[in-house]
DNA sequence: GTTGAGCGTT
């Protein structure tokens, strides 16, 4: 009602926006050499917000690093925000100059610098499992189409995805790693010793350096 | 070595 929904300037509440303490002498962004932050995070975002629309959208400010759209782990819902991340924070900072406030499909996005307060998957589960009073039914699966909901900028890399032939190497026995990593401990408090997620980890623990050999050879 | 279950989700 106030024109916009979002008032951090004038009087933030207690926290995001900008820190009051800076306890990190070097920068608070966590870079050693600059202090400029490169990430920036996209608010109010749609649902159907897809990382390549936010590429076409931000990568004409410069070259992007990264772009990253969280959402729920579960049930697979956009949380409205994403994450946009450039190589050089001047055009981070263009970007958010430019972007901040602009409409995308109808709906006022909102751009700020990003902090680098990834929340951790051990957070994100006690968070989750209070959602709303109610532990949540995680033993659903955690997720429908997990999948990498990351995209990354072809500007700085261009791996040949085409690595993939664990088709013809992959058992009935091997499969069962290939299951999901909470099937068995929905709670996550007893096999919890060991990350059940490296366990689908897309490198392989001994079978990289193949892969690596493999690909080396197939690119010259 | 860097993540991907990423903080500011209407």
């Amino acid at each position: 009602m106030r024109g916009r929904s979002y008032d951090y300037s004038p009087s933030p509440p207690r926290g995001y926006g900008r820190r009051h303490r800076n306890p990190s002498p070097r920068g608070r962004y966590g870079s050693r050499g600059r202090d400029l932050p490169t990430s920036l995070l996209v608010r109010n975002l749609r649902h159907d917000c897809r990382p390549e629309d936010l590429r076409g959208l931000f990568g004409r400010f410069g070259p992007l690093k990264d772009i990253y759209l969280p959402r729920d782990y579960y049930t697979g819902e956009p949380r409205g925000f994403g994450f946009v991340q450039y190589l050089e924070s001047a055009d981070a900072a263009d970007a958010k100059h430019h972007m901040d406030g602009e409409i995308l499909l109808g709906r006022e996005l909102t751009v700020v610098f990003a902090e680098e307060n990834r929340k951790k998957p051990a957070e994100m589960r006690q968070r989750d499992r209070v959602r709303g009073g109610q532990y949540y039914d995680q033993r659903r699966s955690p997720s429908p189409h997990y999948g990498r909901s990351y995209s990354r900028s072809p500007v700085y890399y261009s791996p040949s995805p085409r690595r993939r032939h664990y088709s013809r190497s992959i058992s009935p026995r091997d499969r069962r790693y290939r299951l999901r990593p909470y099937s068995r401990s929905p709670h996550g408090s007893r096999s919890c010793s060991r990350s059940p997620v490296r366990s689908w980890s897309p490198y392989g623990s001994r079978s990289r350096s193949r892969s690596w050999s493999r690909s080396l050879e197939d690119s010259r």
